[in-house]
DNA sequence: AACGCTTACGAAAGCGCTTACGTACCCTAA
DNA sequence: TTAGGGTACGTAAGCGCTTTCGTAAGCGTT
């Protein structure tokens, strides 16, 4: 790699300003102990010749580091896409790059990765993928941040709780509560389940919402048809596949999220059962495209979008003694998938 | 920011190994002038250590770099974040990072993401964007990673034509030809379009494969409905609106992603016109979901991963004297969104 | 006028790494 | 034996920045 001596540095605004070195840092850095026609005049200078710090050396040096990394479990997931995709649009707002890790659901690779970013001194860590509900395996990723924070990074989660550890938390079991209630009161009391990977607390918790709501009519998740799928399109649509092919008969489908919601629908259209007419079905997000899908979708809202901004405006701000925790609101979304039991 | 001394260095494994820090640093390049068994040792006792070098002071010292900066319009387009997610997949088996910029469709907002990547010293710099019809504009792009490429970054393109640089190019005038074609096969011969971005080449592009095709049967873009939108689920919708309301009567329409099929699918069945029954619809690209709409979407399939895969491949490569171009395929995809026309 | 205190700046150390260069050592050849 | 040449390693310079420390200048105080 040639290095030619074309890049500026720091040293070349600080001659064509004429001051010191360490003037010239001061004065961009907005540290005080220059006086306000020198800092004005390096900036000036600095400005004119189009000059960026080097973030290695700055980074190298002690000063603060300029990349945010996010873990994900796949960015071509709508729901992660758009989380990082509000992020992404703040840390421009602010100078920082955003790197990308995909965990793949997989916890082990996600502590790789948290160690990994860790090592390689990014200033922030924002980890999107939903928790682990076994207790070992989540400890281990918290063990990380924690690890992280204590030299001096900043971390935040989004959708997963976490001691000690900034949060943008949408309350995932208030909109299981609230798109199983939707369809209790259109009178659905056959209803299935397509949920995600059981091992994340996400699913759990929009599950536990949904059990909540069923309670009160009587009625239990264990009595009804519950499939697991992987969060993704083709999972939803086998999921649904499977559930029918049990001879189970719902009057409704609850998909845990919007790609399996748009698999359902995907699978009920192949057996010729109308939806809502036959059957209701609700997904969870509403991404982009839930309203234009046919039939648009029942859903729950989360701002992804604004929860990724959240995340990281949270996780830039300086930290507080006590962990902030965020709710996210959420939605009730009704469209044209869900009609009242005939 | 709370430096603790905890963070292993390379001199801590060169102790362990008994080694000197140069011999440490030669044996972890795999560079040449260590002994098979000191290499071995170190990095043996790099592995336990569990050690990661510091890529800023590696940056800085003048070795590789270790992030690629990838520049797209938005991350949450299906077309960007898959191209994304195969990209990330190489960069993790080649322990790379990705860093993602958003261009917003900006030119100059574009030209300052590579400017500033440049700045930042990542080593390559992916462009997944696709050029700009204005060849003014095209031309400070090319500029600044060609400046980029000379200072010994590497460099990709992904969908559009730049000189001296690896290029990925899916035949995106072939695809609108192949789609094109289809229709006419199955009888059309009143086809609207849905196009995005008039400014950009991939649209011209698409556009002129369309042209192409209609020309043989005596057709031109010129006398047709040509509705300009923005790549966009809600700017399909809008547009296919549009070119129903000037009630010119289409038996098919061209939108030239999925995205906007998606909207065009949407407002189509707004208007209660089936599909395909009274109008056909075909998308471009293929994105995961296209194949579980409502109906089923006819399309042009572009591998996407796997272009953001061979991208970065080609990028890693040593340079070579003239620059590589490589010819993504593409598939017709026939699903349920077209039929003859009755 | 001498003293301390503050303010504005410069000199220089050092972050963790790569690499040019120097130096032992061993092997071969004369 | 000694010179010559390669190999394996160590020493140290230096990448571009931040920051600590030192110092000169300016001020008020007695």
């Amino acid at each position: 790699m040639s290095r030619s001596r074309s890049q500026l540095r720091l040293i070349d605004v600080a001659e064509q300003a004429g001051v010191s070195l360490a003037t010239a840092s001061r004065a961009l850095a907005g540290r005080e102990g220059v006086s306000e026609a020198v800092a004005d005049r390096v900036r000036q200078v600095s400005r004119d010749l189009g000059y960026v710090a080097n973030p290695h050396a700055r980074q190298l040096a002690g000063g603060a580091t300029s990349t945010v990394g996010l873990i994900v479990h796949q960015i071509d997931d709508l729901y992660f896409s758009e989380i990082a995709s509000g992020m992404i649009q703040l840390a421009g707002e602010r100078g920082l790059m955003v790197q990308i890790c995909h965990s793949g659901r997989d916890p082990d690779a996600e502590l790789a990765q948290i160690r990994h970013l860790s090592a390689q001194r990014v200033g922030v860590i924002i980890v999107a993928g939903s928790g682990y509900t076994d207790p070992g395996t989540e400890a281990m990723a918290r063990a990380a941040l924690l690890a992280f924070q204590e030299r001096g990074g900043r971390v935040a989660v989004i959708g997963r709780h976490a001691l000690n550890v900034d949060a943008v938390l949408p309350d995932n079991r208030d909109g299981g509560r609230a798109i199983t209630e939707h369809l209790l009161a259109l009178g659905h009391r056959r209803i299935a389940v397509v949920a995600g990977p059981e091992e994340l607390t996400t699913v759990a918790d929009r599950l536990a919402g949904a059990a909540e709501a069923l309670a009160v009519h009587g009625l239990s998740l264990d009595r009804l048809p519950v499939a697991y799928a992987d969060f993704t399109c083709p999972g939803g649509r086998e999921a649904a596949a499977r559930i029918l092919r049990e001879r189970s008969t719902p009057t409704a489908i609850i998909a845990l999220n919007d790609a399996m919601a748009i698999g359902v629908l995907s699978a009920l259209r192949a057996q010729r059962v109308r939806v809502p007419d036959e059957i209701s079905v609700v997904g969870f997000n509403d991404v982009s495209i839930a309203q234009d899908l046919a039939p648009s979708l029942t859903t729950v809202r989360l701002p992804l979008a604004e929860m990724g901004r959240q995340a990281l405006a949270m996780a830039l701000k300086p930290r507080s003694a006590r962990p902030r925790k965020r709710a996210t609101g959420h939605h009730l979304i009704v469209r044209d998938s869900t009609a009242s039991v005939s």
